[in-house]
DNA sequence: TAATTATGGTTGACGCGTCAATGAGATGAG
DNA sequence: CTCATCTCATTGACGCGTCAACCATAATTA
């Protein structure tokens, strides 16, 4: 390796300050203190799981609550494995269901089941005003929009390429 | 229940909108990706996961290496339960030790062992250059004290009454 | 001291997430 | 057509986290 790296970004040299990981320490542990409580409040109040949540989210928003196993995967951002063994989990509670895909033998097309519908109409509400309580009335719109500068700048970094592509994305989230 | 609510705090009123939501939705995802990569490359690097770490960085910076359970548990803020089934997994793979304690037989004292020194030796050099690269690196130094406001507002949003004390604990971390 | 309650810690059941392996069907090269 | 290869999806094993139940001991109260 070369003495001055290949990437010289400007802060690469430096060593992490104490109170940059300090921040970092402090950036798992107060997102996870959120996820901690919002997510047992959701199972609480509407009997959905923030996976579940996340599930039904995508098929509702799918043409007809339908969508391909693969689709699904790739529209929540899971591996398939674990999307295959909630799968199971939900269909057996009833929530989703599972036929053969017409197109391709292989394939699994995973429906919304009345209950389903039912279950995520009902979780909505509630969920967004756990939010709302515990994190979106807590901040000031100056520090959403610095919240929302880090989280991009975040992003960018993670996947340098897509960085145009996300700005575009998020405008119909 | 009256028309004004008790807590009635400029913002309370106010719907969230579409945009905090999505700053939520954000906050989540991202977090959750630099979870799982610094994650996946500590245990890849160093044999340990997060929680073992955490675990043993506690342990670590105890007086003799040594806590009684529930001190521990306090001091990393886990459920005893947690922590008593981890606990289990460390021993078994001889990272740490539990003796019964002396001055309260029901305690347990627990203890890091040759190899749990070790290994928390190994880990910490590369899961601090693993968050320098895929965080630190990101942002500016605006963006950090962005970043630490944020944050101290939503713990004392969480913990109304330590809202000071936090900020002083934070002096030695 | 005897009965009650509180505390320290463990256990079992179960849902969850990852990894590696698997099977069945699609696809492309020859 | 046939063989190699890729893709879709599932499965099993295992570590992890939560909840409720539990046991032993300590502290408190009568």
């Amino acid at each position: 390796m070369r003495d001055d790296g290949r990437v010289t970004s400007a802060a690469t040299r430096r060593r992490m300050s104490v109170g940059e990981l300090a921040i970092w320490r402090a950036l798992v542990d107060t997102t996870a203190e959120l996820r901690r409580i919002l997510g047992a409040q959701l199972l609480r109040d509407s009997g959905v799981s923030p996976a579940d949540y996340h599930v039904l989210l995508a098929l509702s928003e799918a043409n007809g609550g339908r969508l391909r196993s693969s689709e699904l995967a790739a529209e929540i951002d899971w591996e398939r494995s674990r999307l295959s063994h909630h799968l199971g989990r939900m269909e057996r509670r009833g929530l989703i269901r599972r036929d053969d895909c017409s197109t391709d033998s292989r394939g699994a097309e995973v429906s919304l089941t009345e209950d389903g519908a039912r279950m995520f109409r009902g979780a909505t509400a509630p969920h967004a005003l756990a939010i709302k309580k515990h994190f979106a009335d807590a901040l000031t719109p100056a520090q959403f929009e610095a919240l929302d500068d880090i989280l991009r700048t975040l992003q960018n970094h993670l996947h340098p390429e897509q960085a145009a592509a996300i700005t575009r994305e998020d405008l119909h989230v």
